[in-house]
DNA sequence: ATTTAATATTGCAATATTACGATAATATTT
DNA sequence: AAATATTATCGTAATATTGCAATATTAAAT
């Protein structure tokens, strides 16, 4: 039928795949290390930077936005995008954790 | 033109999002708790635990597989699923670097 | 008010993913 | 050899994702 059976999942897992999803597209990974290596930058230098229309360097900015990696502040007509460095510490130990409960099991 | 123009970003972040993407499915996270759970699971085992159907469950492995995240070791017509640790420490390795890496440079 | 610049949204085409029934393949057991 | 049990593959339908052109929105500057 095609579609993600997401309601017969735990809460945690679907949280975790959703978050693996984020991660999941090389554009996303690519915008992520940009803006970390300039911390404050415009959609269109990032998309001048990962070689991708400015459209689709936008939806790939909401996308991470969703998940609460970005925040934004507008200065004027320019929106400069910052990681949030809180979300990133959350996700950090999500999957830390995943990977460590997994290992303990297997071991 | 909706191709993933994964040719435009570099081998590593190809890398990690091709990780990512084995990950970004709840089905498969809940195969991974499984298996460590039992350290040796038939796919009709699993499939029965994850309430998806059998030829759903095999196709969810064989991605596992691809990735290098699963040993199976046949038994007879059984064939039992084990977690690779190995490829398991390196898959952790990755994402705690991408975290670590994307913290330093937004503090 | 008009122009300019940056970003977001819409609409659409191409492709990928998800899921399952039917069936094939594999290996044991009778 | 036939029956049984487990797993993989094929075919297909439904849905999701990716990407861009065109357009809309937003806010500053002239």
């Amino acid at each position: 039928m095609g579609v993600s059976k997401r309601h017969i999942h735990s809460v945690s897992v679907n949280q975790l795949a959703d978050l693996a999803k984020v991660l999941s597209h090389p554009a996303r990974i690519a915008i992520l290390n940009y803006i970390g290596d300039c911390d404050g930058c415009l959609c269109k230098d990032i998309s001048e930077k990962i070689r991708l229309s400015q459209p689709t360097t936008s939806q790939h900015l909401q996308i991470i936005k969703k998940s609460g990696l970005l925040k934004s502040n507008y200065s004027g007509k320019s929106q400069y995008y910052k990681i949030n460095p809180d979300r990133l510490a959350t996700l950090k130990n999500l999957f830390q954790e995943f990977f460590e409960t997994t290992e303990k099991k297997c071991s």
